[in-house]
DNA sequence: CGCTCTATTGATAAACCTCAAATACAGTGG
DNA sequence: CCACTGTATTTGAGGTTTATCAATAGAGCG
């Protein structure tokens, strides 16, 4: 069972089955719908009623806040193993942010009743969840730290290291963050302009920092860019 | 019983004991230590490790995330009937902010076992808290969103009035806010310096949207700062 | 090979921070 | 009750960072 491997592993990544029997993943995804999307879809729009919640088996997601027109905040990229929207399904409420594909990914879906059963046959899923949660939300106070305090290139390095954690393909000394992502998602990601982006990646493509093409980013020289970000 | 009558409120305001019948406020609250603090007392310092979580029967704590030397990000003011940093205590970790009252300030604390105990014994509890974790995260997540995308002075009238929704002493048609907040605060709050703190509210004073004393501010035309902050 | 979307780069402008200095305010002790 | 001291606040001038605008180049796709 290939897919089993992953799923445990997924799991166990996102910490969302810890203290749960192996035996018991198989009951846990059975219970929701494996789907499979392609890049570029739409899981749900902020504002909507929300229905589902899902679950990563593999793919990449962007989370986002909306503003007016255009202007969006990218609050987290969401990988392999990590769950989405509990919590608005729990509460029903409205999604308060949207979702959207970055490449093919493929998701198990749970409606509010089915996930509160297990909830309740597993009663450790809502602790872990809850600590989930609470990471997320460290994660989130430290950025906004970030962008009230720190200059611009500072946040781009740190955004960049922060993806590449979550969602990196290594390879020798090399880096690739695994899905594509733009000037744009960047610059979204990390409270700024795509201009500003380009500027700050192109400096330090010159400078050997990093390799670049259309909509992906390779990091060559992690070193450099974490001592920037630590140091100054 | 007047305390317990404070306590009913103040649970109720919270959410965290929704589904928790009259009887057991006492016995959940009298698991904890009661103590009350005095103005500007430190309830713990970011990083250090959490040992306790506290509840607020009165007055006002300062959450904040702090950075290098004197640079803070406010998260969050807390009011009466708020739970701080269970969420630490739970995963044993380091407080991820530090808290600081604000006032004079009455507090009941928990440790992890006892907390876990109560939990056991009131499982809504659990519930109850992601919820309130959730909605802390959404608006975080909000904040995030208008700190990355929206100018300075749009900024500093959401934070007003948000402080205001969690604090407010209402007469007549002024709102004044229920605990000392100097330019600083609001500066830290909103994610810019004293100085566009001061001069924009010097600005508001003028236009008779405000008044301010020293570490006090009193909203006069409330219908004009909400007109301010959604239409512009 | 044209079309569309993304990225680059320069010039300009605006928003906001920083620094400096003056003033107001509250509490303290004589 | 008043001078004194330590903060908090105000305000101006100047500078920096970063956004904005505009124009061009490049990449991928049919």
């Amino acid at each position: 069972m290939d897919i089993n491997i992953v799923i445990k592993d997924s799991f166990k990544q996102s910490d969302l089955l810890s203290g749960i029997t192996e035996e018991h993943y198989t009951d846990i995804l059975g219970a929701g719908n494996r789907k499979i999307l392609k890049s570029k879809s739409i899981l749900f729009h902020q504002g909507d009623p929300a229905k589902l919640c899902y679950f990563l088996l593999g793919g990449h997601v962007k989370l986002a806040k909306v503003h007016e027109l255009g202007k969006e905040a990218i609050i987290r990229y969401i990988g392999p193993g990590e769950l989405i929207a509990v919590a608005a399904v729990l509460k029903e409420k409205e999604y308060p942010v949207s979702a959207e594909t970055k490449n093919e990914t493929e998701i198990v879906t749970w409606d509010k009743q089915t996930m509160l059963n297990l909830m309740r046959k597993y009663p450790d899923l809502a602790i872990n969840m809850l600590c989930i949660v609470i990471e997320h939300m460290d994660e989130v106070q430290r950025r906004y730290l970030e962008l009230s305090t720190e200059h611009v290139e500072l946040r781009i390095a740190r955004s960049l290291l922060r993806i590449m954690r979550h969602a990196k393909y290594k390879s020798k000394d090399e880096i690739r963050i695994d899905f594509p992502i733009s000037r744009q998602d960047l610059a979204d990601y990390t409270g700024t302009t795509l201009y500003t982006v380009s500027r700050t990646l192109s400096a330090w493509e010159r400078r050997g920092w990093i390799k670049s093409r259309r909509e992906q980013i390779t990091i060559t020289d992690v070193q450099a860019i974490v001592l920037f970000a630590e140091h100054e």
